[in-house]
DNA sequence: TGCGATATTATGTATAGACATATTATCGAG
DNA sequence: CTCGATAATATGTCTATACATAATATCGCA
């Protein structure tokens, strides 16, 4: 019944996993070579490898030329989480998405900012401040700045119809970016805008994205109190 | 120079991003199909698939059998973070990693538990309470519970000599886990143990682990405010 | 017209064979 | 004994071919 298809390479990831978790391979043991596996399974070397190499992907096998594949002494827990297109987010919650751009200007960043993201000294920025609400109640709080030298168009954009998340997905459909996650207070400010307590625990998404070397845009996204960030599978 | 190798698979790859960056092949259109491409760039069918599968998993785009692949329509972000074991973290930031047992208890989940995590209403849980520093200074704050239905062996170990984390990742060497991240702010004894003021915006990471149905253990990590959490490549 | 069976088609996967490449092991010269 | 060249080896990748599978299009019948 519960039988395994050594022949598809997903059958041979899951015994491979089974033998891990069985134990009858042990983190930092080298396994064997995948000929013998191969051989082992009756199939051919070629399916043996897409199954491991979507195990090394997935941070449970160490493998090197010549040296071999060796299950993961610390298997590092690899998590992806999506991170959607904010409005995406709200209407996924069956919530009816809005926001209000509360300003934007046009400024010379400072030098810690110009060191910071590698920018020019005389590069022009534009900032923009932006409420984005799920039923019209505060949902998050978006600081963004676009960098003008890479995407000028944006300065002539109407951001009160189209968000400038939504415009730069539009305009620049792909770039690199890094994220990273943390905890703030809210300040004064926040805490009126997001109508909660001056000083309440907020969800912290920070990105940045780069157009090869120049960096597109930086945000600082603050969710409102309650918000979850959850993994997928 | 900058040319692409379009016999290798990553070469293909990175035409296809290039093609769909520059807006040749635009949000939501079919692009052509594994044998045109394998045509045109003088390869083998296989090693466009190759490819192609690689950007589908990236989520750029989505492919179907019959219908054929086409440009994802809103790219949604698939971010990986490296939830590495708590030691590692420390370690990794070079310092010195120490932890404290506060204190554990075994009870009988409440009702709200056990449906929770679809656990019997006589299951017996181990709670415990771990306080992790780095360089003798608060770091993260620990609460876990452990099924002991599942893993009965952990009542009887030294959980004063390695982590009751490290234990598990030992005898229980391979889980599905689910995470979420949010914030919280810092009740009265969590600011006392934490070294920080009450009130202060925790980043809050919860895992739930699983062997096959049954679930292993559930955890909350607090950590001292400053954490950050950041994406990898 | 409506609907179910059937054909078509693009992707998904397996295979054997070959060559590429990184890394380790070994051997020889000094 | 040390260091550098060389051989050995496991994984990485590509090819050509074949068949599997899922989804769509179409045809024929009622």
């Amino acid at each position: 019944m519960g039988a395994i298809d050594t022949n598809s390479w997903q059958g041979i990831r899951t015994e491979v996993i089974r033998r891990i978790a069985d134990g009858e391979w042990r983190p930092g043991e080298l396994i064997p070579g995948e000929v013998e596996l191969a051989d082992e399974f009756g199939c051919a070397r070629a399916t043996v490898n897409r199954a491991l190499q979507d195990l090394a992907d997935a941070g449970l096998i160490e493998r090197k030329r010549k040296a071999g594949t060796r299950v993961a002494l610390n298997p590092v827990r690899k998590v992806t989480v999506e991170v959607p297109v904010i409005r995406k987010d709200v209407e996924a919650r069956g919530s009816h998405y809005s926001f209000a751009l509360l300003g934007s200007r046009i400024m010379t960043p400072s030098p810690a900012i110009t060191a910071q993201y590698g920018l020019k000294p005389d590069a022009s920025l534009l900032g923009l401040w932006t409420l984005h609400q799920a039923d019209h109640q505060p949902f998050g709080l978006e600081e963004r700045w676009v960098n003008l030298d890479v995407v000028p168009a944006i300065a002539k954009a109407d951001l009160k119809a189209v968000s400038a998340n939504e415009w730069l997905v539009q305009h620049m459909p792909l770039s690199r970016a890094e994220f990273s996650f943390s905890a703030a207070s809210a300040t004064q400010p926040e805490a009126r805008l997001l109508g909660c307590e001056t000083g309440a625990a907020l969800f912290i998404v920070n990105r940045t994205t780069w157009a090869g070397d120049a960096p597109i845009t930086a945000v600082r996204l603050a969710y409102a109190p309650g918000y979850v960030m959850e993994t997928v599978v």
